[in-house]
DNA sequence: CACGGAATAA
DNA sequence: TTATTCCGTG
């Protein structure tokens, strides 16, 4: 049993990585609570709970000990693991979910991005991953939907597929093996990474604390055959708002029965998995799921003829392509960008207003059934104690190979249709919306604009260094890109994109999207929802959604930017928004697709981001204009806290525009990363890795992807499993 | 229990 | 840079 899945679990694989992220070089914390929530042998020490990527402390001390034993730090504790945590908040990696003990929420967005941020685009530039999160965000995640409601999970996709770039460091990782562990004298560590080496299983659990508890693991295992998460339509269905019925969603086999989430919680998807094969983790990726996810761009994206698997081939017409190629390109982009490019797609993507009801009864029957199997064998001891679970997960069929064989289909009768992607919006159905292009980001544009403008000149101004950069400013995001645009752009794929239109109007000026019916727009809600709760979370939401709000803009006419932009009153929260909106910027790939959608109409929902933007259309859009964003942060006065996330905000806007990933927040430094972009090139920091390489890389991925999509995202997916499965378990340390 | 500043280690 | 440690405040 165990599925192997697990690897899969939970988040998206990608998600997991540390490799990718920055902070690599050591375990993340955060990383280190995926492995845990992707675990099921720790379901009853910490488990996704809630929301989409909410998850529950269950035992904080065992968790505290996990993690000390994973740092060698014996004398960790749950108060200064919270700490770390709270420093995450900053960084937008994880929020906390008030009024619930012990309960957290990841940001994906900004997980994604951070670590993979090649992933998405990059490999095939399709896949991106993130979007998945978003998907909940929206929609449900706060407090939307009920709590009780599983709602929307989501399923991401995850996968990975990365690019071979970052498959490099994976093999790296990889190879060493590593493991070391701290030692764990005690017994702590290597629980983990036992997992990862699959050996251990048991993990016994110490003794942890306590003890004793629970017993009977039993029903932990059941579970856990049953499930397998990954990713999975579902998110796509929500993120795109399946219409009907998200919940069973073809993918996913048996739907009905099963599929699952193992997790209720779990953002991810689960994905089902099991009987089939499991499927494994890769299936999904490759199969159309695949491009779900990332892609939701690009394969989906087409219209409403195309089958997402469509999609991956091509079947488009020449919009289709067009699109597609805008995908690319914002994925290019993002590769090059920094991660909070990514970010925006998940904005941008998760549309999905629609939350499913349908789905939620379904998923949360299921839920409950896991649920209450869980919780019987947890409640009762409070401790878990007495989990072991028979085999750890270890089974991670993803080293050996994730399913390659299914992967082709993971589910197979699941036609494109159903795809999670089409599912949603595609399908033809709907169409509700319409789509405008807008202005994406403004924030980072208008501020780069402001700070660099040269660079966004550059490219604004049409390429002027090379052609590509026309496109790239298509995509908007580009602007504050500038200069990753310009790898992209080397990949050509841009230029395509930027030949498109939907690019150009988008990238720069933004684009909008405008439900044309729909309505739906109830969902729209969020809005609200955002703002209701605390900044942060609006930030977060935002994030994902961003759109919202967004500004909007009067971009869209985009102007090309240069136009322009005008900069707009509000500037706080505009600048938030804008942020957030900027984001948006990544539109390019989303954008386009979003355009496809609605222009194809489907659209459905799924924007309902913008839907909640619908901030008016009209005007929508401020310009690009961002120079005031730039520049304006300031805006009034606000709260000390508030401020300071503004601070952070701005930051990160900047940076992303810019490039970087602006985890930091306050960080004066920026400059630093601004002369590198100015140099022209971008940031490689994380990419570092890649950067250089990624670059190449991905442009050949994209091509490769076009080429063949599928096969080469299997075969990245694989890898990726591969790779990750191996290595997040390892982390080791110490 | 949660938040976050400050100092500090790696 | 991230996390750890310590600690004061709510």
């Amino acid at each position: 049993m165990k599925t192997p899945g697990d690897s899969g679990f939970a988040f998206p694989e990608w998600a997991y990585k540390p490799e990718s992220s920055p902070g690599s070089r050591q375990i993340q914390l955060w990383h280190f609570i995926l492995e845990l929530l992707r675990k099921e042998e720790y379901h009853d020490v910490i488990a996704w709970q809630g929301d989409y990527g909410e998850f529950v402390i269950k035992d904080p001390d065992e968790v505290a000990r996990l993690w000390g034993a994973r740092k060698c730090k014996p004398q960790m504790n749950y108060d200064k693991l919270s700490r770390a945590l709270r420093y995450y908040y900053n960084k937008r990696i994880l929020h906390k979910t008030k009024g619930k003990r012990f309960t957290y929420k990841f940001n994906f967005n900004k997980l994604v991005l951070v670590n993979y941020p090649f992933i998405d685009m990059g490999s095939t530039g399709s896949s991106v991953p993130q979007s998945a999160p978003p998907v909940p965000t929206g929609a449900g995640t706060h407090f939307r939907f009920p709590p009780s409601t599983p709602s929307e999970v989501l399923s991401p996709n995850e996968d990975l597929r990365s690019p071979g770039g970052m498959f490099s460091s994976v093999a790296r990782r990889m190879a060493r093996g590593s493991v070391s562990d701290c030692s764990d004298g005690t017994s702590v560590n290597s629980e983990i990474e036992e997992g990862n080496t699959g050996a251990g299983e048991e993990r016994g659990e110490r003794g942890v604390s306590g003890g004793g508890g629970g017993g009977p693991g039993g029903g932990g295992g059941g579970y856990r055959s049953i499930i397998h998460p990954r990713l999975s339509h579902e998110t796509l269905f929500r993120m795109y708002g399946g219409p009907g019925n998200p919940a069973g969603h073809p993918g996913s086999r048996s739907h009905t029965g099963h599929r699952i989430h193992p997790e209720p919680l779990s953002p991810f998807p689960v994905s089902p998995l099991p009987g089939p094969g499991g499927a494994g983790l890769l299936a999904p990726p490759l199969s159309p799921a695949l491009s779900m996810t990332p892609t939701s761009h690009l394969p989906y994206t087409p219209s409403p003829t195309l089958s997402p698997m469509l999609g991956s081939h091509f079947s488009f017409n020449p919009e289709d392509m067009k699109r597609y190629l805008q995908a690319h390109t914002q994925s290019v982009y993002n590769y090059g960008l920094s991660p909070r490019a990514f970010l925006q797609y998940p904005n941008i993507v998760i549309p999905q207003p629609h939350r499913p009801t349908a789905d939620k009864a379904g998923l949360s029957a299921e839920r409950g059934a896991a649920e209450r199997a869980e919780r019987a064998a947890t409640a009762g001891g409070g401790e878990r104690g007495g989990e072991r679970h028979h085999h750890p997960s270890l089974a991670h069929s993803a080293h050996h190979h994730p399913h390659p064989p299914h992967s082709a289909h993971p589910h197979p009768h699941s036609h494109p249709m159903h795809h999670p992607l089409h599912l949603g919006e595609e399908p033809p159905h709907m169409s509700p919306f319409k789509f405008k292009l807008q202005p994406p980001p403004l924030g980072r544009k208008q501020r780069d604009g402001q700070s660099q403008t040269k660079a966004r000149q550059s490219s604004l101004s049409s390429g002027s260094g090379s052609g590509s950069m026309s496109s790239t400013s298509g995509l908007g995001s580009s602007l504050s890109f500038g200069s990753d645009l310009s790898s992209a752009s080397g990949s050509g794929l841009i230029s395509a994109s930027s030949s498109t239109q939907s690019l150009n109007s988008a990238g720069l000026p933004k684009i909008k999207v405008e439900p044309i019916s729909d309505v739906e727009s109830e969902e729209e809600v969020e809005v609200t929802d955002i703002s209701d709760e605390d900044p942060d979370e609006r930030d977060e939401e935002f994030e994902l959604f961003s759109h919202r709000h967004s500004r909007a803009p009067d971009h869209h006419r985009l102007a090309n930017g240069t136009v322009a932009p005008h900069h707009q009153p509000h500037p706080d929260e505009d600048l938030d928004e804008d942020v957030f909106k900027a984001p948006a910027p990544p539109p390019p790939g989303l954008m386009p697709f979003f355009t496809s959608q609605h222009t194809h109409s489907n659209a459905q929902r799924g924007l309902p981001t913008l839907k909640s933007e619908p901030t008016e259309p009209g005007d929508s859009n401020t310009p690009p204009p961002q120079t005031g964003l730039a520049g304006t942060p300031q805006t009034k006065c606000i709260p000390l806290k508030l401020r300071f996330k503004r601070r952070w905000s701005e930051d990160q806007r900047m940076e992303a525009s810019q490039e970087e990933s602006d985890d930091k927040k306050v960080r004066p430094e920026e400059e630093r990363e601004r002369d590198r972009q100015s140099n022209g090139r971008m940031e490689m920091d994380e990419d570092g890795t890649g950067s250089g390489e990624g670059d190449s890389p991905p442009p050949l991925a994209y091509e490769g992807s076009l080429a063949t999509p599928l096969a080469s995202h299997r075969r990245v997916s694989a890898e990726l499993h591969r790779a990750t499965a191996q290595l997040s378990l390892e982390n080791k340390d110490c």
